[in-house]
DNA sequence: CGCAATTTTGAGCCCTTTCAAGAGGAGTGG
DNA sequence: CCACTCCTCTTGAAAGGGCTCAAAATTGCG
C-alpha cells in the first residue's frame, strides 16, 4: 500500500479555482487528494472548454506523472482541495503491484475509454446519467456515500463542460430527469433513488462505471 | 529498447475483422504490430459503436495489459495484420525508462484525452480533420508515410464510428474537405497538401496530435 | 442588504441525423 | 470473362436534438 508512502509529506491545500498544475510545467510532486474534487480539463482559443478527468478524494493526481513527461493539460480545484504530496519518483515502486499506481493508471485509461463512448455516441440524458452514476459510485467506493446520496460540488456548467453539452441543456436535461424521479440534486447535494435505474438511462454496459 | 525482447517470439497473423483480444478474457501476449491497423472499440445495446483506440504499425496492442486486470473492450483488425508476440510480464521492464512501455502507455491517455476534447466539444470537420492528421503523423513517426502521403484503410464507416458522427455525414464533410483542397483522399490513400492548414481546420493545439 | 454567479425559461435556428434509394467497386463462382 | 452479390460510397429530402441568444429568477455570499 501506498498510504504510508503518502504520509511522509506534509498535507498542500488548494483554494477554488487554484491550479493544482499547469501545462507544460514540472510538477511538484504527486497529490494524494484528501478532501475536495478536481479537474484537468483543455481550453480551446475560442472559449470552447472541455474537462477531461476528476479527481475525488483518494485520487492520485496524477498518475501519469509517474511515467514521466510534462502535464499536457492544466489541473484546477473545483472546491477548496487537502491534499498529500509524495514524489513522483516514489511512485515506480508502485508500478509493478497490483495495487498503486498501476491501478490507478488502469483506472484513468478505463475511466477515459469510458467517456470517449459517452461523448461520442450518448444523448444528453444519456451523458449526464453517465456522470452522476460515475459520481455517485467513486464516491461511495471512497467512503463518501451516505446511503442514496453524496456530495455534487459541481455546477451545471461544469457538468456541461464534461459531458459536452451547453449549460442551458444540461439544465433542461436535469430537469427532465428530476420530472421523472431519476434524480434528486440540489445545493450540492445529490440523491439517486434507484442506482440501477438511472445505470440504465446512462447506458452503462456493466463493466463501466465499475472501475 | 524492446525490439530484442519483441524478436524472442515468432510473428502471428489476423485476418480483416479477426479478434486480436476479447472482452474479459486474458491475453495470451502482448502484440507489436508490424503491419496493418486494428482498433479496440464498445458496441453498445442498440447498436451504436464507438471506437477507443487505434493501433498501427509500430504500436504496442495493448500497453495497459502490462498493468494487469482483463480487457474491457474487444479489438479487431481492421487490415490484415502481422505482429510479433510478447509476454505481458516482459513488459514491466520497460515501465521505469523514459522510452518502451512507459511511454506507450503515457501516449495512449494522452491520445485519449486529446479525443475527449475533440468528441465533446468539437464540430464535425473539426473531428475529421483531427482524425486525419493523428493517423498521417502517426503513420509519418512510423516511417510509413511518403512525403505528404501515407495509407489510410479506414472506410467511411470507421470513420464515423471513430469520429462519433453519421457514416452519411462523414461523407458530405469528406466532399467538403476535399472542395477546400484540404485533403485528397481516395482508393484508401491519403494525401494532405498542407499539413498546418488541416491542422487549423482540426482545431489541434500545438500539444496534440504531436504524441 | 447587495452584488455576482448560477439556475431557469422562452423562442428560433442550425448542424447533424434519419430514412431512402441509387451508383460504384471488389471479390466470387460459373 | 461475365454475372452476381455484398459492401461502400453518394445523393436527396425532411425531421430533430441540441445550440444560440436573451433575459428573468434564484441562490450564495461578503
Amino acid at each position: 500500500m501506498l498510504s504510508q508512502v503518502a504520509q511522509d509529506r506534509s498535507p498542500v491545500h488548494f483554494r477554488m479555482h487554484q491550479f493544482l498544475a499547469r501545462e507544460n510545467e514540472k510538477p511538484e510532486a504527486m497529490l494524494h487528494l484528501q478532501e475536495g474534487w478536481a479537474c484537468r480539463y483543455r481550453l480551446l482559443p475560442d472559449g470552447r472548454r472541455q474537462i477531461t478527468g476528476l479527481y475525488l478524494p483518494g485520487d492520485y493526481c496524477d498518475p501519469q506523472w509517474a511515467l514521466g513527461g510534462l502535464p499536457s493539460q492544466p489541473i484546477v480545484a473545483i472546491t477548496n482541495v487537502r491534499a498529500l504530496q509524495l514524489p513522483c519518483r516514489a511512485s515506480h515502486a508502485g508500478l509493478d503491484g497490483h495495487h498503486g499506481f498501476g491501478q490507478a493508471l488502469s483506472d484513468v485509461i478505463e475511466r477515459q475509454a469510458n467517456w470517449l463512448v459517452t461523448l461520442g455516441r450518448k444523448t444528453a440524458m444519456e451523458r449526464v446519467a453517465h456522470l452522476l452514476v460515475e459520481l455517485f459510485e467513486r464516491m461511495r467506493k471512497a467512503g463518501l456515500a451516505y446511503g442514496q446520496q453524496c456530495a455534487m460540488p459541481l455546477t451545471q456548467i461544469e457538468i456541461a463542460d464534461m459531458t459536452g453539452l451547453t449549460p442551458v441543456h444540461v439544465n433542461r436535461t436535469l430537469q427532465s430527469m428530476r420530472a421523472k424521479g431519476l434524480v434528486e440534486l440540489q445545493s450540492k447535494w445529490l440523491r439517486i433513488p434507484e442506482l440501477q435505474a438511472l445505470r440504465e438511462v446512462g447506458a452503462l454496459t456493466p463493466q463501466e462505471a465499475a472501475a
